[in-house]
DNA sequence: TCCCCTTTCACATTTGAAGAGA
DNA sequence: ATCTCTTCAAATGTGAAAGGGG
């Protein structure tokens, strides 16, 4: 939990962020300044193309659900010294409501309009650059609602449309000076893409999520709860094992063996390690079925006012809150086997008053 | 009123952090 | 200081019921 001190910096960087929207909607700063240079890699691209191939649902409720699998990237090429913010967004991919109707997704008429708040600051921010190099930076705490009243700071999202999650990387000394045209560089992962919904609707979604997230371990074939479901069913009409308890017997869960986790899939992931390729495509070429929001949808990045950080992440989430004034946390201990880094796209390198929409 | 789709809620189970004690 | 054990909050998908729109 957030002691009064956290919270003290918290809503310091809250009101240090509303003013940088203020300030960062009248003056138009720093369009021409280079963006940092920057690579990331999404540190659990296999277990997230395993989502994507089916396609990927991600639940939300009103008390804030997390994401699985997690955002993990791993981020190089920046600055030692140099401080840097770090920020996720979820961007709505086209403009669209989507149903689940025949064992398919299918387009469902136009998307509604889009809560404001999708956007959250790393708590980390702002580190110098070789805290962000040394460390995997994981968003795995972030939790995702469709409660517009929501004050628990989590990413309000809209149950059956469609996100992708954006990485945007800010050098800047604090979150204020988001507003005076500090130079960007953002990433964004095609395959993390996914439909928000309220309750799943494919089932091989939910198949791949029991069978890799760990909280989820009791609903395997192997877990006890489907088991001792089956069981309690069977017992109120028969007080004979059923035949599909006999038939499929227990065995016992081997984490060790199978992908029981995040992590334990990124272990066996392909040890290969592909090339990070650079997308040589248009910087300002959106994926293709990302549209420009409409009048009635809010710009993709207009609200930094209203960041939003969620229960502390990282070192705050062990009652260290990263300040200039304490020496820079350890590094991390790495996995034994760093899983496979994927490629990622790198959108396009702008300014926050590019993001707002003056340029 | 009925049907279909979506959302909400209580539930059982597992995980992991925190604290106590050896 | 380290290890083990216990406790408990948080996280998970399930399945039934409720809600809402046509």
């Amino acid at each position: 939990m957030m002691d009064q001190a956290h919270f003290g910096e918290y809503l310091l960087r809250q009101q240090m962020l509303h003013a940088a929207s203020l300030s960062g909607l009248q003056h138009r700063v720093g369009a021409d300044a280079e963006p940092p240079a920057c690579e990331a890699r999404l540190l659990n691209a296999e277990l997230w193309r395993r989502f994507h191939d089916i396609g990927t649902e991600m639940i939300i409720t009103k008390g804030g659900r997390r994401m699985f699998p997690s955002l993990r990237i791993s981020l190089s090429s920046l600055d030692p010294r140099e401080e840097y913010c770090v920020l996720l967004e979820l961007s709505l991919v086209g403009r669209r409501r989507w149903r689940w109707a025949g064992g398919a997704w299918a387009a469902a008429g136009g998307a509604e309009p889009q809560s404001p708040r999708r956007l959250m600051l790393h708590p980390d921010s702002p580190a110098p650059g070789h805290h962000w190099t040394a460390n995997p930076v994981s968003f795995s705490k972030l939790k995702l609602t469709n409660n517009t009243m929501d004050a628990q700071g989590h990413m309000v999202l809209t149950s059956m449309h469609k996100y992708r999650p954006r990485v945007v990387v800010v050098r800047a000394r604090d979150a204020a000076a988001l507003a005076w045209g500090a130079p960007h560089a953002a990433f964004s992962f095609p395959e993390t893409e996914f439909i928000a919904v309220t309750a799943y609707q494919n089932d091989r979604i939910t198949k791949l999520k029991i069978d890799n997230n760990p909280f989820a371990k009791g609903f395997r074939a192997c877990g006890q709860s489907k088991c001792k479901r089956k069981n309690t069913d069977t017992e109120s009409n028969n007080t004979e094992p059923s035949s599909s308890d006999t038939s499929e017997p227990k065995r016992p869960c081997s984490d060790a063996a199978s992908s029981c986790s995040e992590e334990g899939s990124l272990r066996s992931s392909s040890p290969r390690s592909p090339p990070l390729v650079e997308s040589p495509a248009p910087l300002l070429a959106p994926p293709e079925n990302i549209s420009p929001p409409p009048t009635f949808y809010p710009p993709e990045l207009p609200y930094i006012g209203q960041l939003h950080m969620p229960m502390p992440l990282g070192f705050w989430a062990g009652g260290l809150a990263w300040s200039h004034a304490l020496p820079p946390p350890p590094p991390r201990i790495p996995s034994p086997t760093p899983p496979a880094p994927a490629p990622c796209r790198r959108v396009k390198s702008f300014t926050i008053s590019a993001l707002l929409g003056e340029g």
